[in-house]
DNA sequence: AACATTTATTTACGCGCGTCAAAAATATAT
DNA sequence: ATATATTTTTGACGCGCGTAAATAAATGTT
């Protein structure tokens, strides 16, 4: 590797000896020049180590080679993993993904919106807060820049959505729980943020209309992101003032169940399937922490790679498309069932 | 707002009735014009919505203000929860943060390094994968960049480093142990990646040396970030094969002390200060789940805000220096013991 | 070998902004 | 009011690259 240092593309363009035209063009897409061109510039690349200015040429291009990723909060093990798995995906395909967390804040989602507005995106795949979004701001975001939603959908509002079935989480839950045991109660927030969960408390009323059991809600109190604190809360008060209907207990998500567990623990309840066991409990997401709790958790898993693999995919058709696609496509995949210590 | 779009600074000066240079000032910092021009453009701004190009603007400028946040793994909570916190600092500074994760792996590393390099920011804050990490590339990398170490450390790289201490976090759990019940022995990977690990080891040692107890390391065999998974396996088989030399266990982390917990769990084994309990269990990090293990973990906290303000402040003095500073900072902040049901 | 086709080169312009120097305007101190 | 310091304006150049049109060269076909 040669020592010289290259200021910019004619100077590496006379060191290959190839105009820089044909230079520009090989960075936009190597394949576009010939091999035996392709080959000489890069043998130069090897020896001068030169990387173009990304900043004059993402002035210049009308679309850059960036993607944004937003996810609603990245302290979640959950969004943190999907993040991975597209970040990934995006670096394969040769783009540039950037990370954001909304961190469950909604004027933080509209600034992550802004700036990436202002990044001029080939893409983006956003997973709104959901309720606390500002939706008239995420509607107008999509109408510029070419948008995917995922995880949790806003009607309408970009040009697809990909996500997990909830049905197929919730069915699947309540359909085990009964055959196996009694039929469960529902736990939840009394206000979720996010509609995912709003659609969970449907799918378990339907299910339980239909296999002719008599549903109840547990709704507790709490408000943000915190979720294991306010399942733990939730549960204490619920357990103390021995409000539970059912000895079978459905938590509308794993973090809810992990603090759910945790007041069990302190309230000397023990959990699972086991004689000497009073309550079992599932819930759904399959929580990357889901398998270490106490006992282990019973739950509903996303299809993570098939979302990811998905939203992708369809964020580069989209790409290619020119930002517009035919109709907005819903995709749904279905959960499948993890059965562990709890129930 | 109007609805006229404006292209280019140009523009936005002539329909503010100012010239475009001092526009450019304004942008590169607001109290450099006169209050009343500053009142006039700010007003100009909310009628119209402008936004410089960020590209042009980087482009010519010799330092962006664009700040590097790099962790190695993202998927661990306490990394989301740290990245969060210094994100915000960089924010509320008017830079512009970017967040990348390696993944655990030293690839990405270098990768995330390149294209960060070529991003020009005006500086980096980089917690290394450590004993994973490509050292020359992390090494000419901070001779290129403002960077400051956190989390862990890299011998004389970087231009500062800030972080926990180690032997704060397990002085004070070796003594608190010692003191209320027996001393424990030291859970943790054979080979740790962490260099905090080995710190925290040699800190296990010399407090038993202290303390005139005799020490005793249990090594576990495993590799890679899925450290929980790696605790639990450990776990198992120190449990199964009756090798752990004491009943109370200090976990060098959180991680591999939930790993641990769900071993104990599955096997039957009780943990805790309360009689029937066969098992005490210590750890380090205060992981943002251990208030919900069962039980609770007995840990030793970071100073999350004291390491993501000191990181901050540190980088913001170095930029301002101009890249160099006099000497090489090791500044290490005290944990905070953590008493739960776990110890 | 002659032709058509693909690929590369030359030349030139433009993108939107940073920045500089000199001149003009404005504010502050005396 | 005058002198001085500060701020703004004017005009101009450059950054590094995208891109387009015309031309030249290489390749493929018959």
């Amino acid at each position: 590797m040669s020592q010289e240092k290259i200021r910019n593309m004619d100077e590496f363009a006379a060191l290959c000896g190839i105009s820089r035209p044909t230079i520009s063009k090989y960075f936009n897409d190597p394949n576009s020049v010939r091999p035996s061109t392709r080959g000489r510039i890069e043998a130069a690349l090897k020896e001068y180590d030169y990387r173009p200015n990304i900043y004059a040429m993402n002035q210049n291009r009308r679309l850059t080679k960036n993607i944004g990723i937003v996810v609603p909060y990245l302290a979640d093990p959950f969004f943190a993993e999907i993040a991975r798995v597209i970040e990934r995906r995006c670096i394969d395909a040769g783009y540039t993904p950037t990370l954001f967390s909304s961190h469950g804040e909604q004027g933080l989602e509209c600034d992550i919106l802004d700036t990436l507005r202002s990044l001029r995106p080939a893409g983006v795949l956003l997973a709104p807060l959901g309720r606390a979004s500002d939706k008239k701001h995420v509607e107008e975001f999509c109408r510029d820049v070419p948008t995917i939603l995922f995880d949790s959908n806003i009607e309408g509002v970009g040009a697809a959505f990909v996500g997990s079935d909830n049905f197929s989480f919730v069915s699947q839950t309540v359909e085990y729980l009964s055959r196996t045991g009694s039929a469960p109660c529902f736990f939840e927030m009394r206000d979720p943020a996010n509609p995912n969960a709003n659609k969970r408390r449907h799918a378990y009323l339907e299910m339980m209309r239909r296999l002719n059991l008599e549903p109840h809600l547990v709704k507790i109190d709490g408000a943000g992101w915190g979720f294991e604190e306010i399942g733990r809360a939730g549960a204490m008060k619920v357990l103390k003032e021995d409000l539970l209907p059912t000895d079978t207990v459905l938590c509308s998500n794993d973090r809810l169940a992990i603090g759910f567990l945790s007041a069990c623990h302190e309230m000397g309840v023990r959990v699972g399937r086991d004689e000497g066991c009073t309550i079992r409990l599932a819930s759904h997401d399959d929580h990357p922490y889901s398998r270490f709790t106490c006992p282990s958790l019973t739950t509903a898993a996303h299809d993570y790679e098939s979302v990811s693999d998905h939203a992708v995919e369809t964020l580069f058709q989209l790409i290619e498309a020119g930002g517009q696609l035919q109709d907005r496509e819903e995709t749904l995949f279905a959960a499948r069932l993890i059965m562990r210590g709890s129930a």
